[in-house]
RNA sequence: CGGGGCGUAGCGCAGCCUGGUAGCGCGCCUGCCUUGGGCGCAGGAGGUCUGGAGUUCAAAUCUCCACGCCCCGACCA
């Protein structure tokens, strides 16, 4: 770390960013232009997140599998749309054992097309629906502007693909997972999402219908934090998934699919950092508390270990994720800095005179100072910590939600809709038209974020052309 | 893929204009001292100056070419 201090977020709110992760040890750069090391710190936020959404998949019903990185490039040619969207990002394998292959290989941009292949053969009958297939892989696709964790060249994700007999069950499917990863944000990444229906130009490439979830960082600007699609029956008429209904006639598959990326770390970062660094909420946190002994005399040194030890133990013994900061040569107020900068939610001070009280410091993150100081017995320890823990999970939920309405804006002229955009979202009427979502883009660089499900009723106009609209959208820039 | 910026110690930079001994800050190592909010002092290690070609007695410095990275715009989880 040569510089101590990072640059603030009103100063500049990207380099903010940067450094951030650099200096907190959750990612670095790669030799290849655009890849990403996740380090570990950013891995073990990455493995509760996947923990989180896991538990959620497999409660519905859902099972994880594997399938390949590599795709003949036919396969992804035989759904229209899907090739147009997805071949200017394409990486290929073009030689392989040193010779000239006669198929190029397509490193997964996303396995539509390969599941597809797979469904094809496994349905055969109603019977044999739903089929059910989660998988936590990585794919690639050839981004040339990249930022660590919101856009990388290769990234990691879960991609769940389900084939059903009906478009309700598909349709069903695809809210319930849309359901799922709004409760996930909202409960365990303390990220308010909006969630909603994507306009045609931002949906997903073969797909009838696309939904996300989007968040809104500490800039204002949008960030798309999941998505779920009803494919309706564009993959399985591209790969001929067929099932023979219970009156014996063959019946195209009506299929779905969903993911959620390491994309969303950038999403927990931005959301609830500060300029001191990272806040992390206490449920996805790779340590939720960190422990720093202070000592002068060895004679201190060894009675605040042993009690500091003790505490450690009594503190994972009730499922708190504890790190304890031994560190020599670094002072005290070194680690502090060092530990709020790396986000973690809550911090333990224990010296002679807390050995001696038999008291302890408890100082949490997300209230900066003494404000967020309090002395604590050391009596019932796991349990003051456990019931912070949980008020730190619900103030950040709280203050980014705040955050989020503060800076959402009602609009009824384009004039106050130019305003809105360049502080946050605007949630406008509109007309539902493509023009009008393209003229928007053009003339105030804000894109149609979402037409959230929760809806006011009733008709207004068009922010943009003034016409009678049925529906309002989220309009916002975006990462 | 267009525009801009930058490649010199692990990181951040100076030196380049005006060619001639490789420098500073932070970090790292050792020792002492300190430790309740980013300690201090002393000593030390660490460089094919992004690569290639050219000009020159001599190139980090001048010329040309290549490569890489970052930032800003068009396309995307």
């Amino acid at each position: 770390m040569s510089d101590q201090k990072l640059p603030t977020r009103g100063e500049d709110y990207s380099e903010w960013y940067n450094q951030v992760v650099l200096r907190a040890e959750l990612a670095d750069y790669a030799p290849v232009r655009g890849c990403m090391i996740v380090r570990p710190y950013g891995w073990a936020l990455w493995e509760n997140i996947t923990a989180a959404l896991d538990s959620r998949f497999k409660a519905t019903g859902h099972v994880n599998a594997a399938f390949p990185l590599l795709i003949p490039r036919s396969f992804i040619e035989k759904e229209k749309s899907h090739v147009a969207g997805f071949s200017p990002e394409l990486a290929v394998v073009t030689h392989g054992g040193g010779e000239e292959l006669e198929e190029p290989l397509v490193i997964r941009p996303t396995s539509e097309t390969i599941i597809g292949y797979a469904y094809a053969k496994w349905i055969q009958s109603y019977r044999d629906l739903p089929v059910l297939i989660n998988q936590w892989n990585s794919v690639v696709r050839w981004e040339l502007r990249t930022k660590l964790f919101l856009r990388t060249l290769e990234f990691f994700w879960q991609e769940g693909h389900t084939a059903h007999a009906t478009f309700e069950e598909a349709d069903f499917e695809t809210r319930q997972m849309l359901d799922i990863y709004t409760d996930f944000a909202v409960r365990e990444a303390a990220v308010p999402v909006i969630p909603g229906r994507k306009s045609d130009s931002e949906r997903f490439a073969g797909a009838d219908q696309t939904f996300s979830i989007e968040a809104m960082m500490g800039d204002g600007k949008a960030l798309q934090a999941g998505t779920s699609h009803n494919l309706g029956q564009n993959f399985a008429k591209a790969f001929e998934i067929r099932y023979l209904d219970k009156n014996g006639v063959h019946q195209h598959c009506w299929t779905t699919s969903w993911g959620l990326s390491t994309r969303f770390i950038g999403a927990i970062i931005m959301v609830h950092g500060d300029d001191q660094g990272l806040i992390f909420p206490p449920r996805l946190a790779p340590f939720q508390l960190v422990i720093v002994p202070i000592y002068k005399t060895e004679d201190e040194k060894s009675s605040v270990l042993e009690c500091a030890q003790k505490l450690r133990k009594e503190l994972v013994a009730a499922g708190i994720r504890v790190k304890m900061d031994e560190r020599e040569g670094v002072s005290p107020g070194f680690k502090f800095n060092d530990w709020e900068m790396r986000g973690v939610p809550l911090r333990l001070e224990i010296g002679p005179k807390d050995v001696a009280k038999g008291s302890v410091v408890l100082a949490r993150r997300d209230r900066p100072g003494k404000e967020g100081k309090s002395f604590v017995s050391q009596q019932d320890l796991a349990a003051s910590v456990a019931k912070l823990l949980e008020e730190i999970q619900k103030s950040l939920y709280d203050r980014a939600l705040a955050f989020r309405n503060a800076n959402t804006f009602e609009t009824a002229t384009y004039e106050e809709f130019k305003k809105a955009v360049e502080k946050g979202f605007a949630f406008s009427w509109w007309c539902g038209r493509s023009e009008c979502e393209a003229k928007i883009k053009e003339e105030t660089k804000a894109t149609m974020r979402c037409i959230p499900l929760d809806q006011p009723g009733g008709t207004g106009k068009c922010v943009q052309c003034g016409e009678i609209s049925k529906e309002k959208g989220i309009f916002a820039r975006a990462y």
